[in-house]
DNA sequence: ATGAAAGCGCTAACAT
DNA sequence: ATGTTAGCGCTTTCAT
């Protein structure tokens, strides 16, 4: 594990080579005020001819910043990759963080082995912050992290009482106007693939979608209701069983579009026409939405806000170390895209 | 962008708190011999009670190790997340990295400017080694890396003459192979369905394509090559637009598995019946390719040995920085899974 | 506007 | 076996 560097010049040796006190090299490279132009330009060349790059290590350790933050992905089930909603998130993310001279890194957490491993890191003082994303109900890792007194954001949160900052879409209220808009549309018997039912996030979609059921007066009836892992795959089958007990199904919420892909493939596979025999409205990962065929109604969430809103709660935090734990809810957008 | 870490103990405070001398408390965290065991377990409990976690930046500034090696990513198309093969690759570094005690960290490099800003980052000393992972062929990223003599290793080559070191499959004899089997079969209008043809990759596999039919005697027609991106929907028109030249095709080699699995789809909407009408083999990302229906015969990479040996090569690197450029081609597997 | 000097918290070489 | 000490390369007062 042995590491040289070697022969690296130093910002001494810059200063030699300039001709001048090695706080004023500090100061050009830390475009500080003060520095006589001549100077500067001379500094700058000075870097130019000796290839100078400032040693990171030293310069976190004499202070101020590391200028990276974590994005913690908390997930045993690697699939999650393969989801739009993954990627688009981190492109928000990469873009929000462009301007503020940041490095993203993403960290993969699978064990709590690992878990430990990525607190002393952090602890350690390799970054300055840490953003989570897919984070599981009794994981606890956004409490020690908060703990250690890390600025944290989560996206999305693992209950309902959640204390640790975080930015999320309304679930709730984007599972309410889907399920509504079935219901206007005439459909009597809606059923719902909802996402793994310990996390959070999923549950609120089931709320809103037995919500809404109540707000028009119907109870909701739980063989309705069948559970997937956001997966295609998983949605297919759930599919396939709800056509089994309730073959007169005409309305289906799915917990995600991937989701939602594989109930219009169980459908399909029944001999179901989409969306004339039935509607499927899938959360939100619009990409994959739009290349189905039809093109799905979703529930829109703003994930560039998302990413955006996760950016500026994490800088919140690190200007002012407050004790206040930020929190952020986006609202959701129907989008229909049926032409029936 | 400030950043204040809070009253963190330091080595000095633990070494006063269990009446020892600093060097003392550097050595039981590092693990080093020579300490009675009194001693160690006192000073393991002086670090308990306070809560002490080592500074990195001091740790990395006074010398040794990082820790720290990064997976990059210079894929300005995001969709590639989605593979199976990425998914699987990733998976298999953090398994290998386990062992060594570093931290594996994705970065995401799209344009010239973050390119540079990672390049200043890894030279900054953050990191011990880069392993970088679907290079296309312009980029100059490696060879700024290993001029920097940072230890360096790739997950495939840009082109023909590749310095810089590097693990890959052998493509051609992959592809080859699977054609081989294919006329074996007594198929004989066989397409392709490539890869992007700007990546060296894409253009193996066409290479072991074609060897194939010369070896059977055979030329190749250019009308049988189309070329996608390696995304299941570019698979999907590139091989119906091969359907309407060439109805009559009974194989085809298809440049990834998510690209066969596009294919497949173009074929059914065709009418065409898989594997009877016509035979489908799809380099390489198992889990897909296993999920279709039939599961599709595959020219299989060892994707857990790559990410091994891409470590190993870093590793080896990291210990004596040497001169040479090391080259690992790891052998591909034909996986038959056609009943037929 | 700029130079000098005092750390930042750790490792490693040298004493003992 | 353990204490002491000299840096690692930078930022940041504090003088000037």
């Amino acid at each position: 594990m042995g590491r040289r560097r070697p022969d690296t010049p130093t910002l001494e040796e810059v200063a030699a080579h300039a001709g001048v006190g090695r706080g004023t090299v500090s100061r050009v490279i830390n475009n500080a005020a003060g520095v006589k132009d001549s100077t500067r330009r001379s500094v700058q060349q000075a870097i130019a001819e000796l290839g100078y790059v400032p040693n990171l290590a030293a310069r976190s350790l004499a202070g101020r910043r590391t200028d990276a933050v974590a994005l913690v992905l908390t997930e045993p089930d690697w699939r999650v990759f393969a989801e739009p909603f993954f990627s688009e998130i981190v492109r928000s993310l990469g873009d929000a963080l462009t301007d503020t001279g940041m490095q993203l890194m993403l960290t993969l957490v699978r064990s709590d082995d690992e878990r430990q491993r990525f607190l002393e890191y952090a602890r350690g003082g390799r970054v300055d912050g840490v953003l989570l994303m897919s984070v599981h109900e009794g994981d606890r890792l956004p409490d020690m992290l908060a703990e250690a007194r890390l600025p944290t954001v989560m996206l999305g949160r693992r209950s309902g009482d959640e204390y640790v900052s975080y930015v999320d879409a309304d679930n709730v209220g984007g599972a309410r106007s889907a399920v509504s808009h079935l219901l206007s549309q005439g459909r009597t018997v809606i059923a719902t693939v909802t996402g793994p039912l310990d996390m959070y996030v999923a549950r609120c979609r089931l709320r809103g979608y037995r919500d809404a059921l109540a707000l028009a007066g119907l109870n909701s009836d739980p063989s309705l209701v069948a559970e997937s892992d956001f997966t295609e795959d998983s949605g297919r089958r759930a599919m396939a069983h709800l056509l089994e007990r309730h073959p007169q199904i005409d309305g289906v919420l799915a917990a995600s579009d991937t989701t939602a892909a594989g109930a219009l493939r169980a459908l399909r596979a029944a001999g179901r026409r989409v969306p004339e025999d039935v509607a499927v409205i899938g959360f939100d990962d619009f990409p994959l939405a739009e290349r189905t065929e039809p093109p799905l109604t979703t529930v829109r969430q703003p994930l560039e806000e998302m990413g955006r809103a996760m950016i500026r709660l994490l800088l919140e935090d690190m200007e002012e170390p407050s004790v206040a734990y930020r929190h952020v809810i986006l609202r959701t957008e129907l989008v229909v895209r049926e032409s029936a």
